[in-house]
DNA sequence: TATTGTTATACTCTATAACTATA
DNA sequence: TATAGTTATAGAGTATAACAATA
């Protein structure tokens, strides 16, 4: 059978993602996280007292869809909600919530290592220029 | 604001991805398909009398969510599907399938062209050896 | 007014289990 | 039995509209 598309960058690219992106979730899955419930948590860890939008904002989810996220973390004590500025609620992580940021941080940083180790020598230092190239910002 | 995945390879890959994906997404929705509906036509297209399961393996599209898909290009008359071994169901693309799958391939191929040209000259020639690379093949 | 948080809703993609039809 | 097609269903992820709350 003849895959027309194994010549395609940007089915190649795709491909790259997707797989990537489940060895990711696989490393994830004993810490009980997802890979954007994740991210959410070492973004409210580096901006203490960031905004359920900002959130959205920087990860690119819409804030209807961000919101129930946020409520489960709150009801499971990993981030901790204080009133702000309007309607804000200020997000922090609780004691919890920074080991688990902690131990995510950790996976994310072991993925990146794979990936980086699966480039060829040669072109590890194109690999970052090569990425921001292929992305279409609109 | 700190956004800490700027500098992870991983998530530049699925922006990259992401962002690609919707910019087809973008100049294939005049024809009326979306992008994995493109590439069944195709696929179906360079192999006259595939079934649908072997469609669903090369494009990892689970059976279950392939046959509804099939089912509605037969309505269109995009696809004609005729008995074959067994239960299977040979595909060949209909004459307006054709037509559909020739424009199809246009815009996967002038897709191809902008992504190529958005990196720089120096880096095309490993375009695809690094896109290879960063595949996980588990 | 503009922004945030919130609810409801819907659509796509994906995944599993289980059924039937045929070799 | 094994494989193909089929149906039902459930879970992510994503999108829009609209409402409530506060500056």
């Amino acid at each position: 059978m003849d895959n027309p598309f194994v010549k395609y960058p940007g089915y190649l690219l795709r491909r790259a993602s997707k797989s990537r992106m489940a060895q990711l979730a696989q490393h994830l899955e004993p810490l009980g996280v997802g890979v954007s419930e994740a991210s959410i948590l070492v973004l409210v860890g580096r901006n203490p007292g960031i905004s359920q939008a900002e959130c959205g904002r920087l990860l690119s989810i819409k804030r209807p869809n961000l919101n129930p996220i946020i409520r489960r973390f709150i009801e499971r004590n990993l981030i901790i909600s204080t009133k702000g500025q309007g309607r804000i609620q200020c997000l922090n992580l609780s004691e919890s919530g920074e080991a688990l940021a902690e131990r995510i941080t950790q996976e994310f940083e072991a993925q990146e290592a794979r990936i980086y180790e699966a480039v060829p020598p040669h072109l590890r230092d194109e690999l970052v220029p090569m990425l921001n190239a292929l992305w279409w910002s609109q």
